[in-house]
RNA sequence: GUGGGUAUAGCUCAGUAGGUUAGAGCGCCAGGUUGUGGCCCUGGAGGUCGCCGGUUCAAAUCCGGUUACUCACCCCA
């Protein structure tokens, strides 16, 4: 984690996730007292200390969901389908959906030790981060790169032959559940999240074409947390999602949600006079709800006519000397390059229903 | 924390037997059209060659150091 020491010698800790801190809320706000499930998003910053690399930056952002109170697998279901309504709408479309259960505080013990003892022979065999994880964390070796691991843990025993009944139900909800949204996932048995809070449900949502970080999102339920951190027995399950690696696979798919919105219009006139009555038509429109811009460098007409060009704007409203004298303006259609007078008062006006009826 | 790569114009990058005024494409500005965009043509502006030091008559180029960026490992709460 991110721990720094301020100048008032204080030593802060600048947070990694969110679900944490949507715990304390809900405790601090004694929100189990409301109708369940609570449900609750945040959006912001995160931040972590680890080197950065493609996909993985000091300071990013996240956006999640966690729902409280509830432990209907129906619910793991609506984690798990929500960060993937949300892709589909942004047009991302390579990710794939690995679905697992790691069990639970009555049966994930015994299934650790069992691949405890499963691995024990091969110990010295391990890379040298899994002799560590045979210790801390054996169900992480499960998921390790190394391919000579991966060869002493391909006939493993795994979590999903292990889990108890309540765990194999609730599993076996979910599965259901997802077949009949027609949800296509990966159920695969080695993943393993790395929050040691999760219970049952851990999901993950992966790019494969991201590089080494491909994971753009991720949950899972967490039973015991809130209990954990002082409050009452309530479970729980959320999901976030990684808002810079989103980008980044959808810059690689050239997804065309990325392309920046153009101005409404551009406001071109030709010095003196006419630069007056633009400043204050300019305002006029940006106060009907538009988004207009204007030169102010100078600019040849030509000029103006390619900044608004590069502006992508859908109309150019031209403020000449002849246009004042009759109180109007042209109105250029970007388009299809079609012309007509409007009359200064009701320029607004008319190009806002304009905007209207064309969205 | 460990290892590799990169650093030259606003952007993407060329540029070694060390040799004069360091180039291209794109972008930007102007003109070709004395009041009209996209295409095209012409011209122009813009660079401490990351920084410090060394070798040399001469360094973007060679050597050492340093910083930043980057990819991967580690880690992923």
């Amino acid at each position: 984690m991110y721990t720094f020491t301020d100048r008032g010698e204080r030593s802060l800790t600048l947070r990694p996730e969110g679900t944490a801190p949507v715990v304390r809320s809900f405790l601090e706000h004694k929100m189990y007292g409301q109708a369940l499930p609570v449900k609750m998003y945040y959006v912001g910053p995160m931040f972590r200390y680890e080197r950065p690399q493609a996909g993985r930056y000091r300071q990013f952002y996240q956006f999640g969901v966690e729902a409280f109170g509830s432990a209907d697998p129906a619910l793991d279901v609506e984690m798990i389908t929500m960060p993937i309504h949300v892709y589909r709408e942004l047009g991302l479309e390579g990710f794939e959906v690995h679905v697992n259960s790691i069990g639970c505080p009555k049966c994930r013990p015994q299934y650790r030790e069992l691949l405890r003892r499963y691995l024990e022979p091969h110990k010295d065999e391990l890379c040298g981060s899994c002799q560590s994880r045979y210790e801390r964390n054996p169900m992480r070796i499960l998921d390790c790169k190394v391919a000579s691991c991966q060869a002493l843990t391909a006939e493993a025993p795994l979590m999903a032959d292990h889990l108890c009944d309540e765990c194999r139900e609730h599993f076996a909800g979910i599965t259901s559940y997802l077949q009949e949204l027609d949800v296509a996932v990966v159920h695969n048995p080695r993943l393993v999240r790395g929050f040691d809070y999760y219970t049952k449900t851990v999901f993950e949502i992966k790019v494969p074409d991201l590089g080494a970080q491909d994971a753009v999102g991720g949950g899972g339920r967490y039973d015991g947390l809130v209990a954990e951190m002082g409050g009452p027995s309530v479970p729980g399950v959320g999901f976030a999602v990684g808002m810079e690696r989103v980008l980044l696979a959808l810059d690689k798919e050239g997804a065309k949600t990325l392309t920046r919105p153009g101005l409404d219009g551009f406001v071109a006139q030709f010095g003196g006079e006419s630069k007056r009555h633009a400043v204050a038509l300019v305002h006029k429109l940006r106060q009907a709800g538009l988004r207009v811009d204007m030169d102010y460098m100078e600019r040849s007409l030509k000029a103006q006519m390619k900044a608004a060009d590069r502006g992508r704007v859908s109309w150019v409203l031209f403020l000449g000397a002849d246009e004042l004298a009759q109180g109007v303006a042209r109105v250029r259609w970007m388009d299809t390059g079609e012309e007509e007078s409007i009359g200064l008062a009701e320029a607004a006006v008319y190009l806002r229903t304009k905007k209207e009826a064309r969205s």
